[in-house]
DNA sequence: TCCATTGTTCGAATATAATCGAACAATGGA
DNA sequence: TCCATTGTTCGATTATATTCGAACAATGGA
């Protein structure tokens, strides 16, 4: 079973992740996972846009070490590496989620 | 003396701020100013850059509402608006600035 | 084996951003 | 009044991003 390649937490940058965030939709789909808990699959996200602009989205939240995904199946399941970030940027997704709820 | 337009704190989106500090010279605007804790003028930053690219960069960090512009003289005095961005967006600031001084 | 499901990749069009020289504007001092 | 200082604005070039249809790939069930 072929996986998605992901960057290590120690080459990820700020600067990659203040990108991946400036994006509404890409916002949206870190919003939903977090809020989800859960592994989600790019489908669930109902974000009115072709497939092959979900799969962009979702490779530039991989790129900036995001968004981990899992191939199960057909299926492709993503997670926050809420852990990781946290620990290397302590605080930043947290209060960037706190907000996204609030907002 | 005339001065520069800013956004009120209420218009100002999460998305602007992540896309703002998504360029590497602006990460570095911002974190030279919180370092210093005062007001800076534009040309005070020794990025090797000329000044219209400075000018280019100070507009976009004043539109995502981090940075203050004051005109005093001729000069144009520039700060960090630390305060209002911690009440709008609690800890997404701070954590940003704080992974910057550690890395 | 056939085929529906789930996403990725490709390619091309369009949009947005970065860069920087040159011209311009405002200020204040000589 | 002249002019040096500090930045902004303009315009053109180049670079990057976004978007999405179409083709492709992998999987697993009928």
């Amino acid at each position: 079973m072929r996986q998605i390649k992901h960057p290590a937490i120690e080459q990820v940058e700020l600067t990659d992740i203040m990108y991946a965030l400036s994006d509404p939709t890409r916002l949206e789909i870190v919003a939903r996972l977090a809020k989800a808990g859960r592994k989600m699959t790019c489908g669930e996200f109902d974000l009115n846009r072709p497939k092959s602009s979900m799969s962009h989205h979702f490779k530039i939240l991989r790129s900036a070490g995001l968004v981990e995904t899992l191939i199960e199946g057909t299926e492709h399941m993503n997670t926050l590496r809420v852990a990781e970030i946290e620990q290397k940027f302590p605080g930043v997704l947290q209060s960037i989620l706190k907000s996204l709820t609030q907002a």
